[in-house]
DNA sequence: TTAAATTTTTAGATTAGTCTAAACTTTTTT
DNA sequence: AAAAAAGTTTAGACTAATCTAAAAATTTAA
């Protein structure tokens, strides 16, 4: 039996592992998870101790071939509720992550199963985010950050990095969301912003910002 | 905060002082939940402390009006979920609680009120047992043990009391189920067993059966 | 290539929830 | 109304998950 807590370790390690590749340290993961690093020291033996995840002293942490099958169910179930929420229960893409946090600790293949369907088999979450197959599979979109394209490209906004509400939030007000046209314009050399122009306006958005947006390029 | 413990120690408790009006006893919660009287009465001392039980050492528990609030509104998302479950979800109502039993502990008020929307506001479960509103009103419908009503007495059965998927089964196997329309026969003298008619055929059910089902009586 | 800084681990404590076994109340029986 | 039985509480121990503070290892810098 996979603990609530092992299963947030487990896919704290899997989002972390994505980013860089490398073994993720200790630190890292008490950073995100907003612990202690001698906390973490203590679950990632137990991971180990159950065959979830590699570990070496000192030398930071992988999953497992079981770890990330566990880790990738979790984060499926998570964007599945995040989809459920948006589409049938009215909620904002910027409200649902509290909620799917909780959610997506039920255990019930049926369940999972049953919503899946009756979502229609979703390929995304509400933030552009890729749901795994049942499997763990993912498959990913080829999207580029708008930043590292030439000027003048036109594409389809497909995922945003940060889900956090607080930039969600901005988006909204920006009226920047899933699905809407951009055109991408040039990066100010001064400070990185950078100009776009979507729906018949014009916006400068800050390099930080930028770093955050994914589009998939139109012919 | 309530913990997810506390919220199944007060539903227990819910549950134990709908029937008897009493103070619960420890044995009785403890035989409930399946633990040990020594741990309830470690934990109604907690609920005591944080206003949610009345507790007298040897005299039992009862709810505070705080305690039967958080109890209601358990009891309120399980019969919910356990209605999404069967109208969205396809599953059998025999199926249901041991998913509802980890969904009525998600806690988000946006969640459970857009959910209750989204079904159309039901009144009751796929068991027929009420669903309390949002203050913890229950409105029981009105209605008869079989076993309680004279010989000939024809009525609609609206809830069966055991919720167990044994129980539940049985009643499957034999198409009991609620909504039909039941003719009450005869006891028999020997072993209080029932016989009963519904949809053309006749069916004798044992004592232990007729207790659990209720019926709304036709005029 | 040492010294300093940073990161990670260990040791020992704490909290929530549980248990067993013994002690204590209450209830039932005689 | 005393003795026996049943039910309840207390005391002390255990596990999972966390923390602080100190020790150890690794990395960075001079």
């Amino acid at each position: 039996m996979v603990t609530l807590t092992e299963e947030n370790y487990l896919k704290t390690i899997f989002h972390l592992g994505q980013e860089g590749r490398e073994a993720v340290s200790t630190n890292a993961i008490a950073e995100k998870i907003d612990s202690k690093a001698s906390s973490v020291t203590d679950m990632v033996k137990k991971l180990a101790d159950k065959k979830l995840a590699h570990y070496v002293k000192y030398q930071g942490v992988t999953l497992t071939k079981q770890g990330r099958k566990t880790a990738t169910s979790v984060v499926r179930k998570h964007r599945l509720w995040e989809v459920f929420l948006v589409e049938k229960l009215n909620f904002k893409w910027d409200e649902v992550h509290e909620v799917a946090e909780q959610l997506e600790h039920i255990k019930s293949s049926k369940l999972i199963q049953e919503l899946d369907a009756f979502l229609g088999f979703p390929t995304h979450d509400p933030h552009g985010d890729p749901i795994p197959d049942s499997e763990g599979n993912l498959t990913q979109v080829v999207s580029y950050n708008i930043l590292e394209v030439p000027k003048g490209t036109r594409g389809i906004l497909v995922q945003v990095k940060d889900s956090s509400d607080v930039f969600l939030k901005y988006l909204n007000k920006n009226r920047l969301h899933i699905g809407i046209q951009i055109t991408v314009g040039s990066i100010e050399p001064f400070d990185q912003s950078l100009m776009i122009s979507f729906e018949g306006k014009s916006l400068t958005i800050s390099n930080t910002v930028a770093q955050n947006l994914l589009i998939q390029i139109l012919p």
